[in-house]
DNA sequence: GTCTATATATAGATAGAC
DNA sequence: GTCTATCTATATATAGAC
């Protein structure tokens, strides 16, 4: 065949290889799940060949292990940049809010972490415990948010602070399945207005 | 090789074998994803040839029909069940609580629900559009309880009936990934906690 | 209704040239 | 770091005998 050299692709010369190959997989186990595409998918959609991915990403754990590490790396970032400049307790909900409403993308999406919890069982250890360890992380930080909400008094009925911040977790990744099942961000909305209302 | 039949299984004699695949079926989506098995799978683990399968359900997308048709079925009896002999909203919401709860089963599942949610675009049309129903269906139940709940005064803060269904059943189904992704059903106890705590 | 046998496609993965 | 070529396993699905 002897094709040159990213002849067949989309493959925008000068970005890095690696990042494009993250990108693709993020977007797509975000609307189909991990089970749901392959490395000649990634091939095509990044414009290289199926062995070219195997250089960058061993086997496919590697491959969520990078993905789960990279997206972790992300949302501590925002979150912890939620939680600077004393912010109120009231503030950082809701741009959490904001950022879960943000990863459904038009009712395509789910947040990472939701897809790839429901294929668990096929995901390696590591990948397991990274993506548990992630949930603890955040579950920590909304525990914080709500432990400053009672000093603060910018949420309305605050109960315990642990059980607040599992709630509030499950509120939002449920609302994105929600979303997710009939394609409409509105659904989001509507499920996350009773805890917008609590916030002041 | 000519095995006498069912040699190889565990096959139940006597027992419909279309309701074994969907057991098992049913079974496996749950813990591992649409994607996450195969006729394969499926065959060995019911005692019968890949190709046998495929006379009950011949394509793959025909099983995942059938899956959430029963699933449906099984949930609106449940909730039906939930709504009669003039219970209180309060304990139509807690019977909900459980069987979202029992659904878990020890950690290791989800709702079928839930589990089919991910994979979306890998399903067939048919199946989104169900899947859809069923969730409107729930959403609907949901709101007449809280319709109830403002007359029978058995929940507290109850805002807008439509907005407070979305946000029970996110919380039920996110509090159910949470509860899978550590493997702890005390989690989803955790995040269900300030919910039941409104109920009278 | 279940079987054997087969078809056809695709999966994840590796070897070795350039 | 990317390629061609190939491997081995598995996927869904069908044909036709019993």
């Amino acid at each position: 065949m002897n094709f040159p050299r990213h002849a067949i692709a989309d493959k925008a010369e000068g970005m890095d290889t690696r990042t494009l190959l993250l990108d693709h997989a993020e977007a797509v186990v975000r609307s189909r799940g991990f089970d749901g595409f392959s490395y000649a998918d990634l091939a095509d959609a990044v414009g290289i060949r199926k062995a070219s991915i195997h250089h960058h990403f061993p086997r496919k754990a590697d491959l969520a292990l990078a993905l789960i590490e990279r997206y972790s790396a992300r949302l501590t970032q925002r979150v912890d940049a939620l939680g600077a400049q004393g912010s109120s307790a009231a503030e950082r909900l809701r741009g959490l809010v904001a950022t879960y409403r943000a990863a459904i993308e038009g009712g395509t999406k789910l947040c990472l972490c939701v897809a790839l919890a429901v294929g668990r069982d096929s995901l390696g250890e590591p990948v397991i415990a990274r993506l548990a360890a992630f949930h603890d992380q955040l579950a920590a930080w909304l525990t914080g948010c709500f432990e400053l909400a009672r000093s603060d008094g910018s949420v309305a009925a605050v109960g315990d602070p642990a059980a607040e911040a599992l709630a509030t977790l499950a509120l939002m990744e449920g609302a994105q399945l929600i979303a997710r099942v009939a394609g409409r961000v509105d659904l989001f909305d509507a499920a996350a207005a009773p805890f917008l209302a609590r916030l002041h």
